[in-house]
DNA sequence: TCTGGGGTCCTAGGACCC
DNA sequence: TCTGGGGTCCTAGGACCC
């Protein structure tokens, strides 16, 4: 093996590396890994109300009856009897990703999360500091696994783009490395085997990769796309790195030039890290009914808490919200949806509330109510953490107080009187709809 | 087999201001 | 009284991601 090509490829020194690292199963994992019994076996995490969800992640014993993410819970099944479904808990999701994030501070400051369960990370010019990319790979494989939670494995797509890197990381899973570069050549082939050693991966190129792939395999092209790209004469990526770029503006105005260059594995987009850019634009909450609503009295104490738990969420990330919108779908899957602004910006659960309350007054209430979600956007910085007026200033450490004890005792272990009524946790206690006075009746 | 819940960005049209 | 054009805010709706 000549020395420079144990150096790496020999990069040009404008090409970029990104790595696009996706915690495989990652809901489903979590869950096996906090309960030991849940181990081996096939399970799906889901909603609260376990009858009317989806499968939103499946374990791999699960996969490999064929259940797929998304799968209503009925099909997953039918595919599947004795998949056993999981309420999923966000918070534990939550801890654990902040861990592996931390794993991937040790590479590079450049990490973008791209969701809860996989990120970014900009290797360019690291490889001198930190050996070959394969190397980094393979030791946050390994490392996750020893630091995190033996179960968890994770795939991991390298590539010089951020879409391509994506696409990479969707050709083997789970535990796979792969590695997409525009050519590759014997040479590369020979030294990529001899780095891999006995780890899952291999090494394609450009057009490899995206001949072997579909439209929607595309992060970025979706089902309609894909639908309107099949009404152009387009159903293959090769079709759509054919079709001008003049056509495909003309059809779908900047968007097109974004599908252009993406069939032609191109994407100039940046890796933004989370310390430039960790804002929130929107903070919201749906929720599934159990059982279809009828009328609107028992509408409100649900809204009423999806209205605090968002300005809870608020608080605890110091923003507050000028924009409300309420959206309620019925249960012939029709939806009513309608968003206010309010004259001034608020983070108080009761406020968003009653400017739900003033949207649904202007609706008839339809006959069965399935779904319904609130959120809030057009934010500010929360910078004054006490307003000026004496009221004001009482609200907020009443809040304030409130928030503590939440943050204490867990969610909705103090609530407004009227989430009490809906019945709808166990309560320890609530407090008079004056909000002046914290009364606490601890049972 | 009836379809969850958390987000993002973009476009278009109307109101209003200067 | 009629008119143009730019900028901003607001709402609705459509697309995408996991």
């Amino acid at each position: 093996m000549p020395a420079a090509l144990k150096e790496g490829f020999q990069q040009k020194s404008s090409e970029r590396i990104i790595f696009l690292a996706d915690m495989n199963s990652y809901f489903a994992t979590c869950e096996q890994m906090s309960n030991p019994a849940l181990r081996g076996k096939p399970i799906g995490v889901g909603g609260s109300n376990l009858s009317r969800t989806v499968v939103t992640a499946a374990s791999y014993e699960a996969k490999r009856y064929g259940v797929k993410n998304g799968m209503s819970v009925g099909e997953a099944k039918q595919l599947c009897p004795e998949l056993r479904m999981v309420t999923g808990d966000p918070d534990k999701y939550f801890d654990t990703t902040k861990k592996f994030l931390k794993i991937f501070q040790d590479y590079t400051p450049d990490i973008e999360p791209f969701s809860i369960d996989e990120a970014f990370l900009d290797l360019t010019g690291t490889q001198h500091l930190l050996g070959s990319f394969i190397h980094i790979a393979k030791e946050i494989k390994k490392r996750i696994r020893e630091e995190i939670g033996s179960l968890f494995t994770c795939s991991i797509g390298i590539s010089y783009n951020k879409r391509m890197a994506k696409l990479a990381s969707s050709k083997m899973k789970p535990d796979g490395l792969v590695w997409i570069k525009r050519e590759v050549s014997k040479e590369d082939l020979i030294w990529f085997a001899e780095e891999l050693g006995t780890t899952k991966g291999k090494l394609i190129s450009t057009s490899e990769a995206l001949k072997s792939s579909k439209l929607t395999d595309l992060c970025g092209i979706g089902s309609r796309t894909e639908e309107n790209l099949l009404n152009m004469g387009i159903s293959t990526i090769e079709g759509l790195a054919r079709t001008p770029v003049e056509r495909l503006k003309k059809r779908f105005g900047v968007y097109g030039i974004f599908l252009y260059n993406l069939s032609h594995g191109e994407d100039p987009s940046p890796v933004i890290p989370y310390w430039l850019d960790n804002s929130y634009k929107s903070m919201g909450h749906h929720y599934t009914l159990p059982e279809d609503i009828h009328d609107r009295e028992k509408l409100e104490p649900i809204l009423l808490k999806l209205s605090e738990k968002i300005g809870r969420k608020l608080r605890a990330y110091g923003y507050k919200a000028k924009t409300v919108h309420l959206f309620l779908r019925k249960n012939d899957f029709t939806s009513l949806s309608q968003q206010h602004t309010l004259p001034f910006y608020t983070n108080d659960g009761y406020v968003i509330y009653q400017e739900v309350c003033r949207i649904l007054d202007t609706w008839i209430f339809p006959e069965a109510v399935r779904m319904v979600g609130i959120q809030c956007s057009n934010f500010r910085r929360n910078h004054d953490q006490l307003s000026l007026l004496e009221s004001e200033a009482q609200k907020e450490r009443l809040i304030q107080a409130l928030d503590k004890i939440n943050n204490r005792f867990g969610e909705f272990t103090v609530m407004r009187g009227k989430i009490m009524d809906a019945n709808l946790k166990i309560h320890v206690g609530g407090y008079l709809e004056d909000k002046s006075s914290l009364t606490l009746d601890l049972l």
